[in-house]
Order: structure tokens, then sequence, then C-alpha cells
DNA sequence: CCGCAGTAGTTGAATATTCAAGATCTTCGA
DNA sequence: TCGAAGATCTTGAATATTCAACTACTGCGG
């Protein structure tokens, strides 16, 4: 049982930069989301994900991988949906265990009209702020970070 | 009403990898770190704020502050770990409004044990992957953004 | 074709977070 | 010095998330 390499202060700097972003970025975007449209954030990307299929619709499991949710939480989540009309689910033919999700016209109208304001928030509080070169270096950082993590995180 | 400016490809990639690493790190790092020591990351976030302070205590408004944190969310946490015996409430003898919280010699324990393991896993998961050029790029970038994110942000 | 291990999804209880008051106390201007 | 406005913190209810079963089904080895 070593002692273990405590963080420089270069690395300490971008690690609590990192958890800073993380919250205050996400908060503020999600707050403005959902006053302006009431949808959280979870519920914004559900039906983005189901938008963008051809059929509007998405296996409970391959939604929940996408969206990056447990089955659980999706589940619960799709429930909500529902409740509000803004999701249906069907059942799958060809294996009777599954259900899709799939997106209504409702849905859809709701998602449409929240995305506007959405883009122009993330670009105020994201993109306005970086330079070009910080923007690219950004999804250089973030896409090398995920397939490693896309390995590593043990889901549900 | 004018069309928003819709993200380019550039854009998306940060965007939603920014979204992925954000929900993937600290998910994967939050989970070991409760699975070793019982500490969620919230109540980690907090004990070192108080462990970083000469008294070992912050006024209940501070720590929310420090620990980006609303205030309720932290009398709710606060309670908790003062139920597990690993921060007191003490009163505010210049404002009688005021309350601290303050470290025990146990919660102190319970840090520094948890602390090793939670840096390599930070190590791991985060710095290993990462050039120094990159490090210190996320470093300036989040310093950007934060500094920025604290003008705007509406907390509680 | 049987049985069993594993997959898909749901559920309910336990836990955590948010939201809107509420209870005290301080500050500051009239 | 009084009173109103604001600050500090807590509380309880509503909502969301996690965790550990559980149901129902598929697919595979024998």
């Amino acid at each position: 049982m070593t002692e273990p390499r405590w963080l420089d202060a270069q690395e300490m700097r971008a690690w609590r930069g990192l958890i800073g972003t993380n919250r205050l970025l996400f908060e503020q975007i999600n707050r403005e989301l959902s006053r302006r449209s009431g949808l959280s954030a979870a519920d914004y990307e559900v039906l983005v994900q189901l938008s963008e299929t051809p059929e509007r619709r998405l296996r409970m499991s391959d939604l929940a991988a996408q969206s990056l949710s447990s089955k659980s939480r999706l589940s619960h989540q799709v429930s909500r949906l529902e409740r509000l009309g803004w999701v249906r689910r069907e059942e799958c033919p060809t294996d009777r265990r599954g259900a899709f999700a799939a997106l209504t016209d409702e849905g859809l109208a709701v998602l449409e009209e929240a995305a506007k304001g959405h883009v122009e928030d993330v670009r105020r509080h994201l993109f306005d702020r970086l330079s070009p070169e910080q923007i690219h270096a950004l999804g250089e950082i973030t896409a090398t970070l995920n397939s490693y993590l896309e390995t590593v995180v043990e889901r549900d």
C-alpha cells in the first residue's frame, strides 16, 4: 500500500475546473431549457435520440445506451414521458420481451420548439466563450476520454 | 423570432463529447469512490472543503458556495453526515442565524482513507489518458468557462 | 425438446435532490 | 429606535434516481 501520486498544480486545476464546468454549465443550460419548455435535460436527450432515428423509435436498451441512462431510470422516465403524451410504448414483434419507445407527433413538436432556444443557450454559455482552437481541443479531449470510458464503465 | 445558428460538426462533436465525459467520467469515478469508502461524490466534496480550512469548519453558506451546492441540498446533506458522525453542526456566536459545519476526527479519518484511492481513480480515468498539452488546455478551457459561468448562474 | 443460463424490461422501496415556504435573526434607513 | 427588507438556514412535500429484486422471454447445450 504505497503512497499515491497526488495531483500536481496543473492537474488539480484541470480536475477542479472540470468539476466546476460540469456542474455550472449543465445546471444553467438545463435550468433555462426546463424553464422555457418544461423539458428536463434527460427528457430532451431521450427525445433527441428518438427523433434522429428513421422510424422515430428505439428499443429500450438501445435508447438507454445512447442516452447514457440506466435501464431503470429510462423505464421510469419513459413512463413519465408517456403520461405526458410525448412518447408511446410499442411492443416488439420479433422479441416478446422487448419494447420500443416511439416519439409521438406531439413529442416531436415539443422537441422542435425546445431545440431553438436550447441551441442558443449552448452557444451563448459555451461556444461563444471559446476560441475555435479550444473548441477543437475540447472535441479531441472528450473523444479520447469517452472512447476509453466506454470500455471501462460498468452500467446497470 | 429568427432561425437559430445551429451547431456545426465541430461544435456538435465538442458538445456531445462534453455531455458524454460529464456523465461517464463522473459516474465511474463516483461509483468507485462510493464502493471503496461509502462516500458519495457530494459527501467527498463537502469533507474536502472542510478539511482544507484551518479550523476544519465553514459557515453553511460558504460551504454551499464552495461545493457548488444549493443551500437546501447542503442542509439535508449535512444532516446525513451528522448522523454518520463525520460532521458536527456548531452555532455561530457572531450571527445567531448562522451555523457552522465542522469536520469531526472520524470524518477526517474517513476522508483521508478515501482520498488515496480516489486520486488514483482520477489519475487512471482522466490524466493517464491525456497529454500534458491536453491537460493544460483543459485547465484553460474550464477556467475560462467557469469564471464566466460564475457571473451568470442563478443559484438557489 | 427440455431445462437453464442469460437477456429485456419493469417495479417498488430507499435514497437524494429540488422547490417553495417558513422561522429567525441582522441591517439599515427614516 | 422602529420597522421593513434582506440574509441565513431549515423543513416538508414533490420529484427524480438508484438499487435490488422480479417477471417474462430467448437461445443454447445436451
